[in-house]
DNA sequence: CGGAAGTTGACAACGGTTCCCATCTGGAAT
DNA sequence: ATTCCAGATGGGAACCGTTGTCAACTTCCG
């Protein structure tokens, strides 16, 4: 236990779906979605494994989730080095930005109230260009 | 229609005891905790009531809402101008941060990219001096 | 080729939230 | 103070995304 490299687990033909429809999408889709989508599709997967195989990526660190405001989990393939989203409230359409100002500011605003062991999320909402 | 003053509507027992619960509590609250504590109480309030006002309040901005890691909503009773939160995710203590630079640096990031009308989240998580 | 370990998926169960509607009540009008 | 009704309440059902269960199936090593 607490191995190193705990594994990616099996090759699949539903993890090759899904991991695929991900790919496919630039923006956030839900496990609903996916599952939707794949179903009407010759490589139907159950709903579980959608879950599960969205889970695992997201615990690897391949994708990146956030709540929508209605709740739900939403995935999206994303770059691995830390950074945050600029989403269009209307199309969906993500922008992935980063920058050391809002990773300092939170850095110095934990740091003057004396908490430790800090993380943060931030996330941007807006109507883009071609909305 | 669009009235400047929705009204506030009436001023029940009920109500009451939800506005005196939170504003007890300096840290957020779940509408089941705040059912929990009040059914137990002399001033007991239903459960759809207690999601009711909390619902009101949050949209007259009298308290903030946001969403735990376990998917459920929480909130506390905040000042009103804009803010952030920077919370201990061992005992819950909140502190309420503002400051012109993570609020400068969504702006530039959105309008660099060409997006208008613009919100954004920032919460702040880490381990308390006292935790 | 076995065959054990890992994976799948239909379905049940779960938990937070919302909906429904018969009943109750605050408070304005009289 | 009494009347009266729009507004408010609450118990339970419905809803919905998510997680658990477990027998059947698949991968892949030897
Ligand atoms: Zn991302
Ligand atoms: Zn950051
Ligand atoms: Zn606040
Ligand atoms: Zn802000």
């Amino acid at each position: 236990m607490t191995s190193t490299e705990p594994g990616t687990g099996r090759t699949t033909r539903q993890r090759r779906a899904v991991t695929a429809a991900l790919a496919a999408a630039d923006d956030f889709r839900s496990a609903q979605e996916i599952h939707d989508q794949l179903r009407t599709g010759p490589d139907s997967v159950g709903l579980s494994t959608v879950y599960r195989t969205l889970q695992a990526m997201a615990d690897a660190g391949e994708v990146d989730v956030l709540r929508s405001e209605a709740g739900e989990s939403v995935y999206r393939r994303c770059s691995t080095s830390h950074h945050h989203h600029l989403v269009c409230r209307s199309c969906g359409a993500t922008v992935e930005v980063a920058g050391p100002t809002v990773e300092r500011w939170t850095s110095a605003v934990a740091a003057e109230h004396g908490y430790t062991d800090v993380s943060h999320t931030v996330e941007i909402f807006g109507t883009c260009p071609d909305c």
